[in-house]
DNA sequence: CAGTATCG
DNA sequence: ACTG
């Protein structure tokens, strides 16, 4: 049954009288009209490899119950986000190995010096590795102190379903999907809306020998300078 | 005080 | 554990 309150805020119709309703999603968010070609996804995903091999993927555990997530992670970049029974953080070392990040790779930050818009160049890349079951479920990016900053990210390997929310949780959400190669901007309004990964459509791609999804998604965690 | 990138 |  669907909620017919509309005391909510989201994708609300035109002509609403209620406040913070729009009928678009937020403005800033956007997905850029041309994929990454295969080459180019091929290139990025060899530097990926290469920061898996020097900060292994590690599953995180949720604030206080300590309940493992789904996804695994891992970062590049001088911060890395980290989730843990301490909460949620940013970090300069791998919480198993207690290594710093591996640097983030030249082609992350040609990609975000072409796509974000920022004079400034990004803190953190986080690696989000999903396989055919794993989700991520909605939530904020607000974890930094720099939101003038967009978040950017790239999709590689199996198509998955995308849900994107408003700025408060109880927004409507629109759901689309993302596949191999397809880079997504948050800034603007969009950069604290609610979002998050409902599922895998696994054997969609073959860019990752044993499919599953990866997403890059680069960040600026301190005030610009 | 409740809620959280959990899971349902 | 930390924010809102």
């Amino acid at each position: 049954m669907k909620d017919l309150s509309g005391a909510r805020t989201g994708f609300a119709r035109a002509g609403t009288p209620m406040k913070h309703h729009f009928d678009q999603p937020p403005e800033g968010f956007r997905i850029l009209p041309g994929r990454l070609d295969r080459p180019a996804q091929e290139a990025l995903l060899a530097d990926i490899r290469a920061v898996v091999e020097a900060a292994p993927p590690y599953r995180p555990q949720m604030p206080r119950t300590g309940k493992p997530f789904s996804v695994r992670m891992t970062n590049c970049g001088a911060l890395g986000w980290v989730s843990d029974r301490a909460g949620y953080r940013y970090q300069s070392v791998h919480p198993e190995t207690g290594r710093p990040w591996p640097p983030m790779p030249q082609a992350l930050m040609d990609l975000w010096r072409a796509v974000a818009d920022f004079p400034h160049p990004p803190e953190a890349c986080l690696v989000n590795l999903y396989d055919a079951d794993a989700k991520l479920g909605l939530h904020r990016d607000e974890d930094e102190d720099e939101f003038a900053a967009p978040v950017v990210s790239v999709s590689l390997g199996d198509t998955c379903l995308f849900r994107l929310g408003g700025l408060a949780r109880a927004d409507r959400t629109r759901s689309l999907r993302l596949s191999s190669g397809d880079i997504v901007v948050l800034g603007g309004a969009a950069r604290l809306a609610y979002h998050g990964v409902d599922r895998i459509y696994p054997g969609t791609s073959t860019l990752l020998p044993g499919g599953g999804r990866i997403n890059l998604t680069l960040r600026r965690v301190t005030p610009a300078p």
